[in-house]
RNA sequence: UCCAGCGUAGCUCAAUCGGCAGAGCAUCCGGCUGUUAACCGGAGGGUUACAGGUUCGACUCCUGUCGCUGGAGCCA
């Protein structure tokens, strides 16, 4: 069945016949008149269907239909200031094309629990469709903003025989008989991948099999990783800060009704331009102990911190030079203060945490080598990445941006679970 | 893994000091010519998470198990 037009371009058709395909929202009647809420995937438009104006099957049938079952609907675009869209349809025939069971998710109020188990239905709602699409928007404005700035998409393996950075726990999968692991990160292969045509970009999912359980965690979750050649620190943060002030504007020129659908604070988006504040990790120490925070230098930021760090602002901060003992073993030591990383952080405000973690890489292969020695890691299994430096070694950075803690940001959204259609979380893989 | 809270109808929640297990929505039947989570009348719907204990009597108190929610640590 071809629907000849959807709600989203309804407002091209006024006053001309159309047919629309989609799901029944919701139903209401009075006496004579049927009122039929259609939902179509681009929007939703109240269809009227009056007693004697259409067959008496079509009128019952607008009566019998249930929530959910799959309709087409053919009609008379009309405009009306009752409808919250603008528009309304009289129905001039309806015809049935699956009939729904009585549907789990009622137009009421659900709990947690109950929405997460149906979260396959639970994507069919208003709220979970407008972030869907915000989601998407984010996506496209950064792969947008890569692709236009000569970034060449490279792709990074999800199948990796160890761990990119030791510490953290990985999903372990067998590979005919040989233990290898899911990806946490594209970052060592994009590496090299960037000696080969200087800007580069992975965008994935990556695995963490940390028993984390909080509102900014997934097992499972979409990184966007650029790596840059002859890039140092600062040019990395600019270019994170370009990336982030870009697809905030875009989603704000493109994904506005969505926004709003959702009860997003506009304001607060608008605020987000460059530049971005930029702290060193030590006046941010300061910062914290100044607001009460137990914190030393030294010590890394808690959940606490960093709501703290990101709610001094109104756009998103860049925290810069963090201690080398709690970064990761790749970085680049700071040649002022060896005791510092080059590396950054960048924190988004309202409490939605790290978004971005990045740094210049380490870029000299007898550093290196020390580095991998200390951190007790199988030199063998980074030979390849070490002859990123044995073969004409070059300044470079990069970062990676977590897409969900992303989308939670923008679109207001609490948890990240709501930010991916079907979330992996600890101890839960259905549906 | 640790800390806290919660498990009652398909869903969201009540049930006073331990004393007959209830409401709204959903479903089904009926009414209403402009409804916006429509409304009005009626009907059906229960192993109170599970196991044990205390008690004349347990949804309620105690012990254990399981599940869920929120948070911490770790991180994006």
């Amino acid at each position: 069945m071809q629907a000849d037009t959807t709600i989203e371009r309804i407002g091209g058709y006024e006053g001309r016949p159309v047919t629309l395909t989609g799901w029944v929202q919701n139903r209401r009647s009075s006496g004579r008149i049927r009122f039929l809420v259609l939902r179509d995937g681009t929007g939703v438009i109240q269809c009227v269907f009056v007693k004697g104006e259409v067959s008496d099957a079509a009128f019952e049938l607008a009566d019998a239909v249930t929530q959910e079952s799959s309709v087409a609907v053919t009609g008379l675009v009309r405009a009306d200031k009752r409808a919250p869209g603008g528009h309304e349809l009289t129905g001039t025939d309806l015809a049935l094309i699956s009939l729904a069971e009585p549907y789990p998710i009622t137009p009421k109020e659900h709990g947690t629990e109950f929405l997460m188990a149906n979260r396959h239905l639970w994507l069919r709602s208003s709220r979970q469709h407008a972030v869907l699409r915000i989601r998407s928007e984010i996506i496209k404005a950064m792969r947008d903003y890569l692709d236009d700035n000569d970034f060449v998409l490279g792709d990074t393996p999800i199948l990796t025989p160890a761990a990119c950075e030791g510490t953290t726990t990985l999903f372990p999968v067998d590979y005919f008989g040989e233990q290898v692991f899911l990806t946490q990160s594209g970052q060592l292969y994009n590496e090299a991948i960037c000696a080969a045509v200087r800007k580069t970009y992975c965008f994935g999912p990556t695995f963490r099999a940390e028993k984390s359980k909080t509102r900014r965690h997934l097992m499972e979750f979409w990184m966007l990783e650029p790596e840059v050649a002859f890039l140092d620190l600062k040019g990395d943060m600019d270019l994170a800060e370009d990336l982030v002030a870009h697809t905030v504007a875009r989603v704000l020129e493109k994904r506005r009704p969505e926004l709003e659908t959702l009860g997003r604070d506009i304001a607060k988006l608008e605020a987000v331009k460059r530049p971005f504040p930029r702290i060193s990790y030590r006046e941010a120490v300061d910062l914290l102990r100044e607001k009460g925070r137990d914190i030393k230098p030294g010590d890394d930021f808690g959940a606490e911190d960093e709501t703290l760090l990101g709610e001094s602002h109104d756009r998103p901060v860049l925290v810069h030079r963090y201690p080398a003992a709690i970064k990761a073993f790749y970085m680049k030591r700071d040649p002022q203060d060896a005791s510092l990383a080059l590396a950054f952080d960048m924190i988004a405000p309202e409490g939605y945490g790290e978004i971005v973690g990045g740094s210049q890489r380490e870029d000299d292969l007898a550093t290196l080598e020390t580095r991998i020695a200390e951190h007790r890691l199988p030199a063998e299994a980074f030979r390849w990445y070490s002859d990123v430096r044995r073969y004409g070694s070059f300044p470079h950075a990069g970062f990676g941006l977590g897409i969900e803690r992303t989308v939670a940001w923008l679109t207001g959204v609490r948890h990240v679970r709501e930010t991916t259609p079907f979330p992996r979380m600890l101890d839960k893989i259905y549906p």
